[in-house]
DNA sequence: GCCAACGTTGGC
DNA sequence: GCCAACGTTGGC
């Protein structure tokens, strides 16, 4: 299984839309590194993380796991969709999504909480002048911050407190 | 193929 | 709203 970390603005598809529809389509994503990504990375089931993106509270929110394999998305069809691309033909599609199913919503963990542990120091989503939608992330990473997601509450790096 | 201009992302 | 850091576009 691959783990990823996805963004999404909340203000146009948060958590709680996902939460509320189970499933979705990742649409919008009109990056080609990104879109490669999704077309050659991604399994069924692996995992990612939801990440809220350009807003007042940035970072994880939840875990959802593939549930589709990339296949054309459809806004790039849709005039009246903000994602239209006139360039795109259906013969030949130039942007892709994969489903994404809920699995939960997790508590808070920041931008700042991330950027604290230096465990997390390689996370793409931290480097300087990120703006993939869709970066991978290592098995360590991950188990890292399901490490904290266990542990409950933020707590600086080195401090160890009760189990 | 270079690269300046432009558009977008996203933290702050 | 600002602006740094990128990606894309298009003239040459």
């Amino acid at each position: 299984m691959r783990y990823w970390l996805m963004k999404s603005e909340p203000s146009v598809y948060s958590i709680d839309d996902l939460a509320k529809e189970k499933t979705a389509a990742w649409q919008g994503v009109r990056n080609y590194q990104a879109r490669n990504l999704m077309r050659d990375g991604m399994r069924l089931g692996d995992r990612a993380f939801f990440y809220h993106s350009n807003c007042e509270e940035p970072g994880i929110v939840g875990i959802v796991e593939v549930r589709r394999l990339a296949y054309p998305d459809e806004t790039q069809f849709n005039r009246n969709s903000e994602y239209f691309d006139p360039a795109s033909t259906r013969r030949n599609p130039r942007w892709l999504n994969v489903d994404v199913g809920f699995m939960r919503k997790t508590r808070l963990v920041s931008l700042d909480e991330l950027r604290r542990h230096k465990a997390l120091a390689g996370m793409q989503v931290l480097k300087r002048g990120n703006r993939l939608s869709v970066t991978p992330v290592t098995a360590v990473e991950w188990q890292f911050v399901m490490k904290l997601l266990r542990r409950g509450t933020a707590r600086p790096p080195g401090e160890d407190g009760p189990p």
